[in-house]
DNA sequence: ACCTTTACTGCCTAAAAAGTAAGTACACAC
DNA sequence: GTGTGTACTTACTTTTTAGGCAGTAAAGGT
């Protein structure tokens, strides 16, 4: 799914971070811009595809399926296929997932009440 | 220092997903692979730009550098410059950055009982 | 004159992440 | 036999991030 170059220093960078750090490799193995998003969707319960596909308008299917493979890879999705046609599929947090959210919700309330704006300005808890 | 193409689908789509989501923008804010590391070495009080180098020995000073100014521009961290010849600053955390530590050490220990290794193998919290 | 130290800057390339657009499979309805 | 719905896959391009490496400034040592 990913190639890639394994002896270049950023790879090999990579490598020695997530093995050295778990808040970085936890970091990490939810990075990128959607894979939060989606687990954000499914604190509630299993969602079939398309209804987090349509929970979240802007990512394309490509991306939708290729976060949610590497969600299950890293064990934080459950995926649930019921081999039917037309096809229907549910996901859903792992135990790992879950065990996470407190934390998720810890982040919400903080990134909440300090308006962090991605390149953010300065706000409330400041020097 | 980032040159970005404002009108590409990924900025915009960036754009929405940090002004839409208090988790999501915080996450972006000290993303990348070298934010958060910095951020830990920082807790503890400042340091000086050479000894953040020697307690990263992976990084590069232009990576070092550019992580450095993306912090101080959302306000994570600070810097204090001596104007000495040979240069001598300091970095520290904000009040905003000190204030995430907390979360930090969530992270850290939650990682450390998950032994979360990037793409990460199933342990022991799962279905 | 030249070297050292510290904290940078700038230009270029490599690699990865994100996005675009099209195609696939199968069952069912019309 | 053409069209619809669902959950994908594949090939390709664009955009962004990471890294390599040389260069800079200014004081002080030798």
């Amino acid at each position: 799914m990913k190639k890639r170059k394994l002896n270049s220093t950023n790879h090999i960078n990579e490598k020695a971070i997530t093995s050295g750090c778990p808040i970085t490799s936890t970091v990490l193995a939810i990075g990128g811009r959607w894979k939060i998003i989606i687990l954000w969707q499914l604190k509630d319960g299993s969602l079939r595809y398309n209804e987090i596909r349509k929970a979240i308008p802007n990512i394309s299917e490509k991306m939708l399926i290729q976060q949610l493979k590497e969600l299950m890879q890293s064990c934080w999705v459950d995926k649930k296929d019921y081999n039917e046609i037309p096809p229907r599929t549910e996901y859903s947090l792992t135990k790992l997932g879950k065990s996470f959210m407190p934390i998720l919700e810890n982040i919400y309330e903080w990134g909440t009440k300090n308006k962090i704006t991605a390149i953010g300005q300065k706000t409330a808890a400041n020097n």
